[in-house]
DNA sequence: AACGGTTTGTAACAGTCTGTAACAACAATC
DNA sequence: GATTGTTGTTACAGACTGTTACAAACCGTT
């Protein structure tokens, strides 16, 4: 990574967030849920596993820094990236009901989870309904999620998802408050592929095109954005990610 | 329908079903539940919607009978089928922590659901411990199932795809007591294409080579899985929905 | 039984995406 | 600083799916 890139969207500072951002944006914090639920920080090089699918279902993970990706994997060897996860994001609640995480989730950079343990999380529900309120905001924000990438990904043609995709990163970003205008990806062109149904050399592809309409300047995973209704054009007005 | 058909997968006995099927099957039967919640039993005409985009959010819906469509829409008209439901599916759940539904549930025939008002399930849910658990692992087991078609849309060819599609709508009719060797088909080939995310002409052909194959013996919209083994080999070891 | 409208099937053609391969850029290691 | 391996880019040929068009089967209605 360059100097430059490194200054763009490094590891964030230590501003306090509200626990589960994907939900609407409630006021339960962390400190509140510290004094029900013993939280252990968990460090992850790059390419080591917050878990992997069959391992116990123990815990939920709050991503402090860094990020992640979710992967769904086929008893044939196929595997799909489903999902990338920053900071303030959930993670395992897929796994809730189940003996067993039912998928691996993986540090795409140094990163930083905080484990929830389960049943420490299924006490503290009892005693502060806001938490589970919010758990449950959560897994359906989670289901409308996905449900809005299938929808892009069902309807759009390659060029058109890479756009749609830049869309949500830069949004994701500007949410954490960095640029959504130039940011560094932190996935490989192969995770991203494969999370848009694509093969990395159709991404290179598309990202060279985008390119060289002059609505983003990209180089490597140095992304600056050129021109963001040109680029939500192209996705097709946009991401509707409730 | 011929006679035939309409003896296959007719409109179901009112066996009594567990809540929420997609869950893990546990124990809290409908009538514990309509002890805490006032049902009210829906009916539904092929093509009518239980709720549509932006209707205001209001309750939960349990399919009785019948079969419905859920769909995706973007802001340009596009349109995605994110999936099918039938009788002990759940309903309406991805709004919760929304004022308004995001997305269209359409019966694909004549159907019944049963209403479940929102804020009374929400009381319910302090009297009844087994019913949030419910709710949420029914939420957490959507997720899974939605990634687990990501996986399947991702990784398989058009062939691939309608084939594991077949698997799954039979081992759905054979876990609500149906035949899961010959059935019908309840939606389009417009619809089936879309959730697939293909055209319908390359749903047409994949059925007529699946065909051709004896694998299955298809005539529109009535299916027989001549060969189970045949098909989950072309489905790749078939879908490891939890 | 005849009538439109819808759904489904088939075909030829075109287009996008993929597969292969070679090369370039970068990172990590020695 | 050279080397090795990983990651990313680009070019070209080829396969699969999408497109378009039309015909047949089915449905509900008249």
């Amino acid at each position: 990574m360059t100097a430059l890139a490194s200054a763009v969207n490094a590891t964030p500072t230590a501003k306090p967030y509200a626990l589960l951002t994907l939900a609407d944006g409630g006021q339960l914090d962390i400190e509140a849920l510290r004094r029900h639920v013993p939280v252990r920080r968990c460090k992850h090089a790059a390419g080591q596993g917050v878990y992997r699918a069959g391992q116990a279902f123990e815990a939920l993970y709050l991503v402090h820094a860094g990020s992640y990706k979710t992967c769904e994997l086929a008893d044939d060897g196929r595997e799909q990236v489903t999902g990338f996860r920053m900071r303030g994001d959930l993670i395992g609640a897929e796994s809730i009901g189940l003996k067993n995480y039912s998928c691996d989730v993986i540090a795409l950079e140094d990163s930083e989870a905080w484990e929830l343990p389960y049943p420490a999380v299924l006490r503290a529900c009892l005693q502060l309904p806001e938490l589970q309120a919010r758990i449950t905001h959560a897994l359906a924000a989670e289901v409308r999620r996905d449900r809005s990438w299938m929808l892009m990904l069902g309807t759009l043609a390659a060029e058109r998802r890479v756009a749609a995709f830049l869309l949500d990163v830069a949004a994701r970003y500007a949410h954490m408050g960095y640029s959504a205008k130039h940011f560094i990806l932190r996935m490989s062109r192969i995770d991203m592929a494969s999370f848009l149904a694509l093969k990395h050399e159709t991404v290179s592809r598309a990202l060279s095109r985008l390119n060289d309409l002059s609505v983003i300047s990209v180089q490597r995973r140095e992304v600056r954005v050129l021109d963001v209704d040109g680029l939500r054009t192209i996705a097709g007005s946009g991401m509707a990610v409730s």
